[in-house]
DNA sequence: TTGTAAGCGTTATCAC
DNA sequence: GTGATAACGCTTACAA
C-alpha cells in the first residue's frame, strides 16, 4: 500500500483555475518551450509545492513507457567488490536521476535469468550485469531485443554488449612479473571460477610473465570451482600438502586469497618467511592483516561509473558506442606478504 | 526506452476471441473464483507463455496503486556489515514476490530524506532503512503519513517504527565481559558515531560490565566521529602514544578495528602480546587475520529476514505487529586475540 | 498563451 | 461462465 495520493494532477489545475495541460508543462520544464506567462508558471510550482504534489509515476511510466529505473545484478554482494561496484552504480545513477532495482544471483545463472525476466517486466530503463559468467544466452537474446545492457567484470568473449572490466590481463601479468622479479619460480596461480572470462584473462597474463622467465607453469595453474573461501582453502591445502611447495601463491581473487590464508595458518606457516602472497583485488583490510598483503587493486568505483554513463548513452541515443569494451587499469599495491628469495 | 510491448492484454484476448476480462482472471489467478472453464483457462494460459506475456506494471500499479517493490535505505553498502544485510533483504523480499530498489545514503542525513522522498514518489510499498541515526523525524513524519517502515540496526529511543536490531547491549556486555575475565582492567572502548543508537547501547553494556568488577571506566571511553577506519586509527592512536596504556581495546564495530589494527601495526605492537582487542561484528576477513580476532558476531542473515517479513505484515495487515522492538542474539567468537594477563 | 480530450494497459464493477 | 466498460493519473496532439 503506498501513500494515499494527496493530490493529483487534476485537483491542483482545479485549485488554480487552470489546465491539466499547463501544470504538466510547467513541472516538465516545458514553460519556456510553450510560453507560459511568468505569472502561471510561478504559481505552479508554488502550489505544487505547498501541496507535496509529486507526478505519479506510474501513470509517468504508462504514457511515456520508461521507469528512469536501472537493475543492477550481481553474482554476490556480500563480496566487497561487488558491493563497492553496486555503491558506485547507485551513486551514479542518482546523479543521472534513476533508481536502480537490485538483484543477487547467488552466482547461479538460473536465478540470474529470472532477475533479469523480473528486471524486464518491472520495466527497467536498461540493465548493468556482473554475470554468473558460465553462458551468456540469455543475455544476449535480451540485448538483441532492445534491452540496454553493459556488463561488468565477467566478459563473454565474442559477445558485442558493451563491457567494463578490470584490466585482467595487465595485472596478472604485472602482479607474477613481481613475485619472479623476487627470485620466485613455483608460483602456484590458484583459479576461482576457471571458466570465467577474468579467471581467464588472470591465467594469460600469469602464463605469459612465466613464459617471459622461460619459466614452465602448467602444474602451478591450480583448479578452483568458484570464487570462493573455500575453494581457495581446498586448493592451498592440497598444495601445502604436498613437496615440493611453491614458494609463492597468485590468488586470482579477494576470496581466494582468504582460504589461502586459512590454509597456511592451518599449516602455521608464515607469510613472507615460509610463503609469499599476492592477491588479485585489493580489499580495506588487505593493509591491515598483521603482515600487510600485497595486491593487484582493481578501481571499482570507475568501473561502475563508467559502466552508467556507458548504459545511459545506449538508452539514450538507443545506438550503439563506438568503443565496446574498456578496460580500467590496475594497479600493483606493495606491501609485505613478499620475500626476496635471494635476499 | 523498455522493451516494446509485444503483447498486451487485449491483444491476446483478441486472439483467442474472448474478452480481457477473462484473460485477467486467468492470469490472476482467480479462474476458480469466477468458475472459468478448464478449457478456456488453459487456453489462456498457454497463449500468454507462447506470445511470452506479461502485464505491464505500470498499468498494474497505477490501477491497484502498488508496486511490488520495496526500498532499501543504508549508510554505506561498502561496509561489508550492511552488503550483508541488504543482500539478506534482497533474499527475503524476492521469496515473498517482492523487488528492491537500494539506495546508499553515505552516512549524511540529507541524502536519506531526498531518497526516502524518491522512493516514495516511485511509489514502493514500504522501506527498510539503517538510518544514520543522527535525526529520525524526517522518517517519522512519512511513517505516520502512513508509508510502512522498518528500522534497522540504528534505532531511535522513543520512537514507535519497527525495528530490529542485534542484542547490542549484551553483545557488549559479553565482549568486556570476556576481557575482564582474561583478567584486563584497562579496558579502552573505542566508540564510533557516538549518538547512534548502537554505539550507546555497547557504551552501556561495556560499563555495566566495568561496574560489576568495580571498575572506574570514565576516561577509558574514547569518543570517534563516526564508524570509520579513520575515526578508529585516530583514537587508538592516540592511545597508543600515551602512558600507561590499555591492556586491551574494545572496538565498537569492524571498521573501528581495522582502524585499530592500523595504529597498532604501526607503532609495531603485536596483538595479543602487547594489547589484546575484541571486536563488536564478525567478518569473513577476522578469523584471518594473522592473529585471528575474536569478536561478536551479528546475525545479519536473520535481521535483514525479520526486517522483510515485518515489513510485509505491516503492508498487509496495515496495523502494528505487537512485538515492536526485537533484539537479535549476537555470539561471542573466541579467538586468538586476547591475552590472559594472569597466565 | 492555454485548454480539451484521447490513450497508455490493467483491473473491478456491474450486467447478462 | 463470460463480457463491456469505467477508472487509475499522466502526457501530448490538436484546437482555439
Amino acid at each position: 500500500m503506498t501513500q494515499k495520493p494527496t493530490t493529483n494532477i487534476r485537483e491542483l489545475a482545479s485549485k488554480l483555475n487552470i489546465s491539466v495541460t499547463t501544470v504538466s508543462r510547467v513541472l516538465n520544464g516545458k514553460a519556456r518551450q510553450y510560453r507560459i506567462s511568468r505569472k502561471t508558471e510561478k504559481e505552479v510550482r508554488d502550489a505544487a509545492r505547498e501541496f507535496g504534489y509529486f507526478p505519479n509515476q506510474f501513470a509517468r511510466g504508462l504514457k511515456l513507457d520508461k521507469s528512469d529505473t536501472l537493475g543492477v545484478i550481481v553474482p554476490d554482494i556480500s563480496n566487497p567488490f561487488f558491493a563497492e561496484i553496486v555503491m558506485s552504480i547507485e551513486q551514479e545513477s542518482k546523479n543521472n536521476g534513476y533508481s536502480v532495482l537490485i538483484g543477487n544471483s547467488g552466482e547461479d545463472t538460473d536465478q540470474e535469468k529470472t532477475l533479469i525476466n523480473h528486471f524486464i517486466s518491472k520495466k527497467v530503463d536498461g540493465i548493468v550485469i556482473a554475470p554468473v559468467g558460465i553462458s551468456s544466452e540469455h543475455i544476449e537474446r535480451r540485448f538483441l531485443s532492445g534491452i540496454p545492457f553493459v556488463i561488468v567484470d565477467r566478459t563473454f568473449p565474442g559477445l558485442n554488449i558493451p563491457t567494463i572490466t578490470s584490466d585482467n590481463y595487465g595485472g596478472a601479468y604485472t602482479a607474477t612479473l613481481h613475485l619472479l622479479e623476487n627470485n620466485h619460480h613455483k608460483i602456484a596461480c590458484i583459479q576461482g571460477l576457471n571458466e570465467s572470462q577474468p579467471n581467464i584473462e588472470r591465467v594469460r597474463g600469469y602464463t605469459d610473465a612465466m613464459r617471459s622467465y622461460n619459466i614452465p607453469e602448467e602444474d602451478l595453474i591450480i583448479t578452483g570451482d568458484r570464487f570462493s573461501i573455500e575453494s581457495g582453502y581446498k586448493q592451498a591445502h592440497q598444495l601445502l600438502k604436498g613437496k615440493p611447495r611453491p614458494t609463492a601463491f597468485f590468488a586470482l581473487n579477494n576470496l581466494i586469497a582468504l582460504g589461502i590464508l586459512r590454509a597456511v595458518t592451518e599449516f602455521s606457516l608464515s607469510i613472507p618467511e615460509d610463503i609469499s602472497l599476492i592477491s588479485f583485488d585489493e580489499q580495506t583490510y588487505s593493509a591491515f592483516l598483521n603482515t600487510p598483503m600485497t595486491t593487484i587493486e582493481q578501481n571499482k568505483q570507475e568501473i561502475g561509473k563508467i559502466a552508467v554513463e556507458k548504459l545511459i548513452m545506449q538508452m539514450d541515443k538507443k545506438e550503439m558506442d563506438s568503443q565496446l569494451f574498456l578496460h580500467v587499469q590496475t594497479k600493483l599495491l606493495k606491501r609485505q606478504s613478499i620475500k626476496n628469495l635471494k635476499e
